[in-house]
DNA sequence: AAACTGAGCAACCGCTGGAAA
DNA sequence: TTTTCCAGCGGTTGCTCAGTT
């Protein structure tokens, strides 16, 4: 499951990641954010190339982010939206709080791809052999070969009712008992019952918005101090046992 | 018990588009 | 307008592990 560590010519170490390069580069992008993926890793003390931090950050160690176990909710939305984009993972993940796009890649290719070719053999069985094939079902088929149609998007709201991250989170933050801000963010629409709001009217950033802790702007400052001192605290994946901790 | 096979997933590679010079 | 640099994306690969023969 994971690769063997080597170094390239240029001394650009490749493979998996150390639990040490994961500390330094999560103390690093906590402390200073990630303002160029390029430099970072000298800055880091890393021996990777920025692509490889980049990546490591974004599946992997961003605070928020969730790996395994998909549930059904999570899969029929995979499902809805790979219908509706095609292989856009990216823009797929955007709709998956906590899912990154290259998990739900692999998601795909290894569970709700032959699911759904199944069904589909299935749905198509259904139909009556010398009938002509169902437009409907072609459109609703990820494997069907046309480009997917134009993804729609949430942009359309009023200004007036605008309602900023911060803002949103600010207040759950304050009414979260525990005090676990990032896992609250996990679920917005949990947050946005919470705290009564329509995500429909909500601006396209919502989902969109990269949750970046360097960020200040949008996580208040005591919650801010508490990640740096305590990031276990907010990252509901974190994995304190590969970290010896 | 050993060999084989396929699933699952982390990570790499190459390409593209946007921003800056 | 062109060139360069960078981040991001999607496809693919490499590796481990669990199940099967």
């Amino acid at each position: 499951m994971v690769r063997t560590p080597y170094s390239d010519k240029n001394g650009i170490k490749k493979g998996t990641w150390t639990p040490e390069e994961d500390r330094k580069l999560l103390a690093y992008v906590t402390k200073y954010g990630h303002w160029n993926w390029r430099q970072l890793p000298k800055f880091a003390d890393l021996a990777r190339c920025g692509k490889s931090c980049r990546l490591r950050w974004k599946n992997y160690l961003k605070p928020g982010i969730k790996r395994g176990n998909y549930t059904q909710e999570e899969e029929e939305t995979i499902v809805k939206l790979h219908a509706k984009f095609g292989n856009r993972w990216s823009k797929i993940a955007s709709h998956l709080p906590g899912r990154s796009d290259n998990g739900i890649k692999n998601h795909w290719h290894a569970c709700l791809k032959k699911h759904f070719q199944h069904n589909s053999v299935r749905n198509e069985k259904a139909v009556e052999p010398t009938q002509e094939k169902d437009v409907s079902l072609e459109i609703n088929d990820p494997f069907h070969n046309n480009s997917p149609s134009t993804p729609q998007t949430r942009d359309a709201s009023p200004s007036s009712q605008q309602t900023s991250v911060s803002d949103i989170l600010c207040s759950t933050a304050e009414s979260a008992s525990d005090g676990n801000y990032l896992n609250m963010v996990q679920d917005v629409d949990q947050v946005a019952n919470f705290l009564d709001i329509d995500m429909g009217l909500l601006s396209g950033d919502f989902y969109t918005t990269e949750f970046d802790v360097a960020d200040f702007s949008y996580i208040p400052g005591e919650l801010y101090a508490r990640f740096v001192s305590e990031p276990e605290c907010l990252s509901p994946v974190y994995d304190a046992q590969l970290w010896g901790l």
